[in-house]
Parts: structure tokens; sequence; C-alpha cells
DNA sequence: AGCCAATCTTAACATCATTAAGATTGGCTT
DNA sequence: AAGCCAATCTTAATGATGTTAAGATTGGCT
């Protein structure tokens, strides 16, 4: 699809053509490289065009992210659709869905909790990054409700979860150099397994 | 100390100099704003006076991460020496070391884990890396040995204490935005009791 | 005393993000 | 239907950045 319409000044959609080869651009050439001249002339368009619709490239970093947060939460959804009803395995699955995401976009998950010059004010950003931690949450107390060992601290838990889930899609993330590589090694099914066997054991005890 | 010879050509030992100023500079302006410029200046060298040392940049950098791994297994044996013998406060206590470190050094620590610019073939980088993953192996071994229900899969077990404590580390180094800001709210003891508690629910069953 | 290799500088270049001011034009008003 | 306005993009200029090739310097060894 060519946003441009070349006998015109105007571009037509650039606010969406700049977020969609932003991140085009970005999962191409990293974090570390990415260019937002480079960006423009594939658009055929100037160097200072994005500066009215994001300010300044940060400002488009932080829209790609808040993107990239409401992607994620529908990643866990999607997967959760399709695994039990039941409370435990549907953690489980939001938690798979969360690593799927990250395992897809190295690039973009690394620029959403990795990069500090987000802005701390965009209100996307913070209602994408909002909306997935709710969603955890509310998984969490889902368990509690129906155990039969219930127990008070919900944080601890969702903490638990999370600081699990997200360790997993980091050190995956962070490359092909680590030893955790061996995570990448083994079948999808099988690692499946392994990631809800260490998800369960954060929530239990 | 000033290696500043200033009626001197050279400079005297360039090199460490500028993995000092180099790591200042980090630590003060972060990993995003890093300017190998700045970091010559500071030292009252030419912008061109690194490459004879490291190359470029990257170069510069990976050193800088490889000392950061060295310092960070550092910290996790001196946090294992104030703590109990027992092999699971050994581990829980190194584990809050590596949390220790990435909370002391953010930069740091996003430089060591989320900079894919690193040199893969650096010796320093993947000796260091080497040293501190057997590190985390051998205590986990170490409480495999004296339990009584000793489990086959080690790896298993340091999978989990590792994605554990390094998700941590990242959510919390990730910024103060985030919820798990929680962490840092209560106090350092409290904070290391609750650590203690995600390590050992990752490797009990 | 002199030479060599290690070490830093000079000079130049290409790339980059950002800004202020101006050009263009789609669409609304009359 | 004409014209104006505000949204949208360009022009032009600036300063910062990393890197390279070639040259200057000098510490230390013979």
């Amino acid at each position: 699809m060519n946003f441009r319409r070349k006998t015109s000044y105007h571009h037509g959609d650039l606010r969406a053509a700049l977020l969609e080869t932003a991140e085009a651009e970005l999962t191409e050439y990293g974090l570390e490289a990415f260019s937002l001249r480079r960006v423009t002339t594939a658009l055929g368009v100037t160097p200072a065009a994005p500066s009215y619709h994001f300010g300044n490239t940060d400002g488009l970093l932080t829209e790609l992210a808040a993107l990239g947060f409401e992607r994620m939460l529908l990643a866990q959804k999607t997967r959760q659709q399709g695994a039990e009803t039941e409370p435990k395995a549907q953690l489980v699955a939001s938690g798979i869905g969360y690593i799927e995401f990250a395992v897809d976009n190295p690039n973009l998950f690394q620029l959403m909790f990795g990069w500090k010059k987000l802005d701390k004010d965009s209100t996307a950003l913070n209602a994408a990054r909002r909306a997935a931690y709710n969603h955890l949450v509310s998984n969490v107390e889902e368990i509690h409700s129906t155990t039969e060992r219930t127990t008070k601290d919900v944080m601890t838990d969702a903490m638990a979860a999370w600081v699990t889930v997200h360790g997993i899609a980091s050190l995956v993330t962070a490359g092909k150099t680590n030893q955790l590589s061996a995570l990448e090694s083994v079948s999808n099914k099988d690692r499946d397994t392994l990631i809800g066997e260490l998800i369960l054991r954060a929530i239990s005890r």
C-alpha cells in the first residue's frame, strides 16, 4: 500500500504511514540504529515532516510503544481464547502470549521496556500500559476467587507471575548469545510447557 | 585523579581513563544519549583517540559491559558472604546481589542485557558472562546436593531462579513509571524478604 | 644516539535530529 | 463559486555525532 500521492503536496495520512514505516525500520535495523531520516526518505518526505505530527523522534517512538502494548495485550487474549477456561490455565496462556509477542517483536519489546526516552506523560502509552497491568491483575484475581486456598496477597502473586514472564521474555529477547537459548532449542510445545511450569511455581505455595 | 599529563603528547593510560569516564557519562546521561565525543573532550583528547584502543564506540561499550559482569558477580559474592551458609540462603543472597547491582547501576545493567551492538566475539565479555552463569549453576547444584528431594533437572531450577531475579531487576530498572515501583516503596529489609520468597517459589515444588 | 612501534592528532566526511520560516492546499464559509 | 484559513509539508540552515586515513609525536629499547 502506497500512501504517497505523488502529485500532491500533502501526503494523505502521513501520521499512520510514519508509524508503519518506523516499525518496519525498527524491526530491520534495531532500536540502537533507528534513523528517522531513513523513515522519511523511505516515504518520500522531508526529514522535518514528522515534527508536525510527533514533535520529535521520541514522540514517534512513544506512540509506537503504546501501539506495542495494545498489540501485546491482544496477543495475550488471543492465546487465552485457545486455552482452557480454568483460571490458572488462563494465566499461563496469557503469559505465553506475552512471551510470544516479545519473541516475535524483539525490537518493539525492547522499545517498550528498555527505552528511557519514552514520554512519561503520553496518555496513549500510559493507558495501554495500565490496561495490560489490569489484565494481569484480573487474571490473578480469578485464580484466587476459585481456589480453595485463597490468599489475600493478590499483588504478590501478580508480581511473581509478571516477573517470571517478563524475565523469560527479556532474556530470550536479549540475544541468542545467552545460555537461555536452550529455551529456543526445544520445540514450541515443550517450551510452552516449561513456561507454564515456571508460572505455576511463581504463584503457588 | 587526573590521568592527563598536560605537557605530554601521550596521555599515560588513556585506555583506562576512557573506560572510567565512559562509565561516568553513561550513568549521567544514560545509554540512549551516550556520546563518545563528550567522553573525549572531558578527558582533553581528540574524538579519534579511542579508535586506537577500542576500534569504535561499540568496542568501548563492550569492554564496559564485560567489566559490568565482573562487578555484578562480585556484588553477588559479597552478599553471599554476609548470609547463611545454607545453600538456599546462598542462592537467595546471590539473587539479591544481582538485583542490588541492577538498581545501583541501571544504565550499566541496560548496557549488559539490553544493547544489541555488543561485540559477540569479545573474549572478555564472553568470559565474564560465562563466569556469572557458572556461579548461578553451582549455587543451584549446591541446593540439589544437600536436599533430600533431589531433582535431576538442575538447569530448570537455574533458569527458574535466573528468570525470576532478572525479571525483577529488569522491571525495577525499566523505570519508576512501572507499577513495580511498589517494590521500591517498601523498606530494604522487606524488599529482600520478598525477593527471597519469589526465588524460593521458583525453585521449589 | 638513534630508531621503531605505540600512541595520539589533524583534517575531512557523511549522517543525523531539530528548528524557524515559508509554501501549499483541502475544505469550510460566505 | 470564490476566497480564506488552518492544517500540513518543504526549504534552508545549524550543530552534534562517529569514523576514517594520514600524519605527527614520543617513550623506550638497541
